[in-house]
DNA sequence: TCCTAACTTGGACTTTGTCCAAGTCAACAC
DNA sequence: GTGTTGACTTGGACAAAGTCCAAGTTAGGA
């Protein structure tokens, strides 16, 4: 995570504490946390960091393009650290669980001209969903 | 959209004068409201209607699949009439203007048995995003 | 070491949605 | 038609997620 942190200095952010705690937190794999949930882990290990700056960090990382933002269901928007690999996501409809998944091929050809109503398409987000191991089991 | 009525009286709903105005305002192609705008657009009609009365009734709407919730942005979620055909959403950056769109193929298809984690994979939803033809125009 | 613009803070505020007790009414039985 | 009843509606309080702002703090260059 530290080349992110250096990326970041490289577009003239100041490296304050409270950015390199909110960066370490989101450092990993599958990692699909909720501002909230970010605020807490940053909490313990950054007391006193505030919600507005946990905030402010998340947005100006999505602007920089160093983060995800994630709007799976209608509720918190979740923060996803693997900006810089296309993927999509494949959520369970049981128990929540998110991991980043790469299906093949291009979806954007799927979409015939007929089907774009003049519009220029430039993207394309998939989620998929089904049930966990886990949550297929049983409950 | 009498039919919808129908079927819901088929399932045992009382047909209220709140319900059904709920349902007319929802009738149409490429309808993508929130819940907020349905209910201004069913005060218009019924003055006295509740906004808890229009969340329970779109809740319940969706329950019985007569329509789709769409969260696209992190936003209010959106209520999709449109959901006895499936479809796609194709989505403006700009003017936030949404189409119901149709790809070709299965999405399901795209996803390889070793990128499911053992999941039990039963949907797809897929946002395409861009400019529409007056965004793309300029400013 | 000092200075200053950039950053952080806490709290007030907004938006979106849920919950509840009390009042109302659609549909059925007669 | 009339009465009955449980399902439905209402308004307001509440909660969750996110934004905004004035005042205080600080990273990093001079």
């Amino acid at each position: 995570m530290s080349d992110l942190l250096e990326r970041l200095r490289g577009r003239g952010w100041r490296l304050t504490s409270q950015r390199r705690v909110v960066a370490e937190v989101l450092d990993g794999d599958h990692v699909h946390l909720t501002a909230d949930e970010v605020h807490a882990r940053a909490v313990a290990r950054l007391p006193e960091i505030s919600r507005a700056t946990v905030y402010n960090t998340l947005g100006e990382l999505v602007c920089l393009g160093e983060v995800l933002e994630v709007a799976t269901d209608g509720r918190a928007k979740r923060y996803d650290p693997n900006a810089h690999r296309a993927h999509q996501h494949l959520l369970c409809s049981g128990c929540g669980a998110i991991r980043d998944v790469h299906p093949h091929g291009d979806p954007l050809e799927a979409l015939p001209a007929g089907e774009r109503f003049g519009f220029t398409v430039t993207a394309a987000e998939i989620t998929y969903r089904g049930l966990c191991p886990d949550c297929t089991a049983g409950p």
